[in-house]
DNA sequence: TATTGCATTTTTATCGCTTAAAATGCATTC
DNA sequence: GAATGCATTTTAAGCGATAAAAATGCAATA
């Protein structure tokens, strides 16, 4: 695999120029993108070679990269380009084996590098994470053992009171504070939900939003416990949830709810915030029966 | 380092010794003990030998162990000789070389194993779980960053506010079930707080009992979201807390407090739980002002 | 016949070496 | 003179061999 950091540093240039930061002709410093991205200059120059290479960029040797004319077309083309993260691919492989019962409760490493085809480091990478989320854990001696409770479609609703314990009383704390851009982003957000993404977004992506919506509105708390609790849910939850996102309709009725959350909130009324945040995500938890089918209807669907 | 699974093995004999389960005389099963403990027969054996050699067992040949006459006095002793982690402990170093200002923001791997004399498995391992705990992360690149967040007092306080949002919640979720026995276990173990140990206990153990309690009130509520998120907060609080606990004025409340939470649970009044749950928490949050000189005061205090 | 104690097998951790990747310093260039 | 581009240095990951530890199987035995 390439470096990471690069093809890292080459997705925040794609993604500057796909969202408009970054305009046709506009000359790219690699010392600002490297502190921008928290890493040092070299790892930047590459991404930007690799990019010029793929024409996204144009090299005027001596002076740098500038950006190319139909940069903007190209990036969304190189961006759906990349190829994804193995990684990642067996991460939710593991997930689906063991919603659908394929994966036993205990298994010793070996079998696992064995049956995922994966190297060592990748191997503990993955589990190191698993454990992390909670439904895996080292055995004392040798082995792991998966937890079962995660799996029952139970899980989700518990984890939808869970977040109606800690996302209304984030808005409570003292010194919460929505940075207006951020406020201005989440609306947009939510307005093009409404203007048609809704049907053109795919699932993954949906779900993604909403997860930032919340996550935002958690993390201007100020206060790193909450957001934290938000964030370890959201990663189990999206185990628990992708599967069901076929029905698409629920999703304007939310959307039209995070804009009235994020009104309460630009008003100044946190009360009235939590409030109906509290209400939004009822009324998402009351739904769970709904999709329950989809849960329960445990099928592979990675190849 | 002599096989952790045996030290694990040799702990919990000497627990059961010393807690009474086991009494001089009599006989040890190594399959019904590993069972107990999810290993196999092997380390079970080594540690009931390691044992024998130190007398709390006898070696009676062809028939395996039994308990010694005077193990109950031995397995005390034993049990205090016993070596302490060494990993352990420069966790509580690091936390403590953050708290008082003496590591920096930004430090690579290798600067920390010389620091430290870490081997690589030692410090990937330390620094993983620092990472889960939220007070450390990777930075893209090389080395890792350290997040200020944990190390003001105002953690603290946003600590407490974290729990008082989940613990009441857990207690009204569906299907509370605190199981007899384990209420019967706290009770006794508040009883016998009152009863001379909050004065006779070292402060680690104080703060071992008060997270017990908690866990095991929001465990039962069988939605591991909660136990989960609480058990994050205890592990970090406990990085904030340690300094201040000397002053024990206020355990004799809290543990009156705890027996009252009990008594509405066993009754079945979960709402009226739930109500003393968040009251308890509240004075225990409200009293933090006073230990906070205590906090700010950083200094290193282990070797 | 259940249990022990040991030998064998399986599994995982550790160590050193090598390789890859990122950071840094510096001469060069516009 | 600021930024680039390359060479050098630093840092960390990967890999294989080896050692350690735990699980398992099995004969011996109470």
């Amino acid at each position: 695999m390439k470096g990471s950091v690069v093809s890292e540093a080459a997705g925040a240039i794609l993604g500057q120029i796909v969202e408009g930061a970054l305009k046709p002709g506009d000359r790219l410093r690699a010392q600002k993108l490297a502190d921008q991205l928290g890493i040092s200059r070299f790892p930047v120059g590459q991404a930007m070679r690799m990019l010029a290479e793929q024409g996204v960029l144009l090299s005027d040797p001596g002076r740098g990269f500038t950006v190319a004319n139909d940069a903007p077309r190209l990036a969304r083309d190189v961006e759906n380009g990349r190829p994804p993260d193995d990684v990642l691919a067996v991460y939710f492989q593991i997930a689906e084996d063991r919603l659908s019962g394929d994966l036993p409760d205990h298994v010793s490493e070996l079998s696992m590098r064995d049956r995922y085809q994966l190297s060592r480091g990748q191997l503990t990478q993955l589990l190191n994470r698993i454990a992390a989320e909670g439904w895996a854990e080292r055995r004392s001696g040798y082995g792991w053992t998966f937890s079962t409770v995660l799996t029952t479609p139970a899980a989700l609703e518990q984890s939808y009171r869970m977040r109606i314990a800690i996302e209304p009383a984030s808005l409570m704390e003292p010194g919460y504070f929505l940075p207006p851009d951020i406020l201005r982003q989440c609306r947009d957000t939510e307005e093009r939900m409404l203007d048609g993404e809704i049907l053109t977004s795919n699932a993954d992506r949906l779900y993604e939003r909403s997860v930032r919506f919340h996550e935002a509105i958690v993390g201007a708390s100020q206060n790193s416990f909450f957001l934290d609790a938000l964030k370890r849910v959201n990663r189990i939850r999206r185990l628990l949830i992708y599967r069901s996102l076929a029905d698409r309709s629920r999703y304007w009725q939310q959307a039209a709810e995070h804009l009235q959350i994020l009104k309460a909130i630009e008003a100044g009324d946190l009360p009235l915030a939590a409030e109906r945040l509290k209400a939004h995500l009822d009324g998402v938890m009351k739904n769970i029966p709904n999709m329950r089918p989809l849960l329960e209807g445990a099928q592979r669907r990675r190849s």
